[in-house]
DNA sequence: TTCGATAGTGGTACCGGTTACACTAATAAG
DNA sequence: CTTATTAGTGTAACCGGTACCACTATCGAA
């Protein structure tokens, strides 16, 4: 492993010159730069870029934080994250929290203390205090999805609640008599967000009661068990509103194997507008979230605020889609 | 933000004093440690993780290199290598390379000059100059499922040809008269070694003909357009290998808009084993990889190389296993 | 009393880059 | 012919940590 000042000893120059030759910065003389090249070349020289990190406090690189990675929603962000990154001149590492508190701290701890430029993260555990520190360190955050409401920072995310209420309207226009809606974990904003559009639509109806609710996790497992127990439960709904995609292609499993035929003996609609699932066995409808939009509207932010950190922080909610498909499509 | 010397003042101590609180290293006075750390609160001190990286020659952060982030067979890998790495107080980034030349180089350049103290690399992009370049800087590396062969590197994979003769051999089995393939991409071993498993088995039987294999994109949209064509082309096949489990589910969806049942008109069976192929409707028999294992082992040995810099390279194949569910049992 | 061991602490070189500043030589302007 | 300018290059401080080595004070053993 050599270092500059091999380059340099090699070529006869000083390390000032190597430099300038690596960066491509100030006058160097023809003869001068190919000599350095050369003597690059023959040792196989490479750039520390943790010393050069250190020396320019930038690393071109921003990290992205994200609590699975298993619910295609966030690779999705993660493309359009990496698309506009990549038009910038960054590099994204991406880090998976699984949702745990603990991990999101290790993570911040090393990428926060200078490892990365900035940081887009989408997490429930963050605090304000945890948001404090990165500022403190001149860490630019973008927020989205999972957004702690603060006006001092950026953040993107849509207004789930009224996601909520047209994914459990749509069910009843479509004519469903007694509609169930799979939560998703009980701590998490998102999920209580759409658990009240639900309820802000049928909690007068007579047939209401909160037994129709069931809290999952995030997985396509967890949306067939509970299903299955919700269809145990009540064996005459004839909706159900999934707190997400993955949790409707669970209720889409669950019912095939109740016997119910998806839509007309059971509708069932998701949340989010991953690509699968219009992908399914029928295609499922769902409540869109702009996702693609999400992640490159939180990188070109980024960008912007680690280019000029007294940019005002602004709060994007974006707006959302009902895609209707076959899983509500009743005959 | 403050640094280490801003807090030796405070606390009126030397930095070498309070290198050794931060780190629990040598004997400090209780008295000198409760002053060194009341300092660091009140500045709100963090050591800069950089300039540690720098001195230490090590960061505790490996990296992880997948050439897609859509196809959770990635997301499956990644968690098997997180788990371990917590286990083993590392961090790992994940990049995602789109299975692009360009971008695989990028985060080489930037990983491989000393950001990480390890690599798992899932690329069939990878050249022996790019791993002698990493060994050369003392990175050790582990690849995984597209593996460049070289004894010189520890690589983790499964016969991926045999697997195609298994998945092609259950079909026959299962009755099939007409077994058609999707491909994955031409330029990718793997898919490449599937095909010729599936070409071993079929390619004496009367009605094998080459246009039965179709050559498709990773993921679920590509396989469904791609058995549009087949069927298209060939109306009478009765089961279809595909490359994948992506592939599969695509392929489900084309048989049902096609109006063939699954499996008794068409039995299909995919590779991989994730996750959401249990899940679809109907279950898809696939060839399964210890995906979780090949992660692990990834993990456990990389860490073992960046222990110890002299430890051989070993090349791992480890089994797969058939696994049979609704979408190739004909009753 | 003298000496060795050890707890506790400080000074500073070093990790490998970048870059401000100083300097020389050559060229252009007056 | 002198002076200002500029191309080209080197020296060394600096980024923010770590850790080797040196040093002092204290204490028990010889």
């Amino acid at each position: 492993m050599y270092t500059i000042r091999d380059v340099a000893k090699k070529a006869g120059v000083s390390v000032a010159t190597v430099s300038r030759v690596i960066n491509n910065k100030d006058k160097v003389s023809m003869k001068t730069e190919q000599t350095v090249r050369a003597a690059i070349k023959e040792l196989a020289y490479y750039p520390n870029s943790i010393a050069r990190s250190l020396s320019n406090r930038k690393s071109n690189i921003v990290g992205l934080i994200v609590p699975s990675i298993n619910n295609s929603f966030f690779p999705e962000i993660a493309r359009a994250v990496e698309d506009i990154a990549q038009l910038s001149g960054y590099k994204v590492f991406l880090c998976n929290t699984d949702d745990s508190r603990e991990k999101l701290v290790g993570y911040l701890d090393s990428l926060g203390s200078q490892f990365v430029d900035g940081l887009i993260i989408d997490s429930h555990n963050i605090t304000a205090e945890d948001l404090a520190k990165l500022t403190g360190l001149g860490i630019p955050v973008v927020m989205i999805d999972r957004v702690l409401e603060d006006e001092n920072y950026t953040s993107i995310m849509v207004d789930n609640r009224v996601g909520g209420r047209m994914a459990t309207e749509h069910l009843l226009e479509v004519g469903c008599n007694k509609i169930a809606h799979i939560q998703g974990p009980e701590d998490e904003m998102n999920s209580v967000q759409r658990m009240l559009g639900y309820q802000d639509k049928v909690n007068t109806l007579p047939w209401f009661d909160k037994s129709l609710i069931a809290t999952a996790e995030f997985s396509v497992q967890s949306g067939y068990e509970v299903t299955m127990e919700l269809l145990a439960r009540h064996g005459d709904i004839d909706g159900i509103f999934a707190c997400n995609d993955l949790l409707a292609i669970g209720a889409l499993k669950a019912a095939h194997e109740w016997g119910k035929k998806v839509p007309n003996e059971l509708a069932i609609i998701g949340f989010d507008g991953i690509a699968i699932s219009e992908l399914t066995v029928p295609g499922i409808t769902t409540v869109q979230q702009p996702i693609y939009q999400i992640g490159e509207l939180a990188m070109q932010e980024l960008v912007s605020q680690i280019k000029d950190s007294t940019i005002a922080a602004k709060q994007y909610v974006l707006d959302i889609e009902l895609i209707i498909r076959e899983s509500t499509m009743r005959s």
